[in-house]
DNA sequence: GGGAAAAGATCCGTAAACGTATCTATCTAA
DNA sequence: TTAGATAGATACGTTTACGGATCTTTTCCC
């Protein structure tokens, strides 16, 4: 309980998680591919820590996806191009809804 | 000398580079609207520091953009979108172009 | 029921991202 | 010339992400 859990962390802990769990993988087939351990990417997965830019990207790529900037503008075009039907979110960064991904 | 200069991080620190060029503001002003210090805001805008997700975060958002996380199938597309008439890198990640941000 | 696999959780030690301070180099304008 | 603003470059101390090890809890399948 010590330092308050960042929403923003959460929420990207969130989108790991789904992807994941669509994918059907473990944490540590997650870690193995990040190329970090169970308890630090599980601790991403919580938003308990903040990883660092080349670990984020990592644990992006390694469910399929990658991390990109996006100017403001945009934003909104391409969140409607990821969900057929989305609803309108607070401040969504980090978007990503794996639909269902089966094949290795 | 120290460690190898991450290429994934210079192509990272050179987006914000450019975005913040294109905006005619300094590192003093992103780092302030970051909430990161000058020296700070430097060494990853070299690449020679691997910011932390929320830091990450909060300095796409001082330069006007998201960061997102885009199912690898997609980017292509989003990748044309963002720049008109691009080229064929090696692995975009990190992609964005601020054609010219005038009005503060 | 039993056992394996996945996840939750906590410890310790190390490496690196942070802030602050300080100094120099360059460039532009008065 | 002299300022002033911007950027490069240290250094040092604090915070925290990280790996590794260990243990418990929850599923889930036989």
């Amino acid at each position: 309980m010590t330092s308050a859990p960042d929403p923003l962390l959460k929420d990207l802990g969130m989108h790991f998680r789904k992807a994941r769990m669509a994918a059907g993988l473990s944490q540590e087939q997650i870690a193995l591919r990040a190329n970090i351990s169970r308890p630090r990417y599980r601790d991403i997965e919580t938003g308990a820590a903040a990883a660092r830019a080349t670990t984020l990207v990592n644990v992006a790529r390694a469910l399929g996806m990658e991390m990109m900037l996006i100017p403001q503008a945009m934003v909104p075009a391409i969140q409607s191009m990821l969900q057929p039907a989305a609803d309108d979110d607070d401040r969504p960064a980090f978007t990503s809804d794996v639909e269902e991904e089966e094949g290795v």
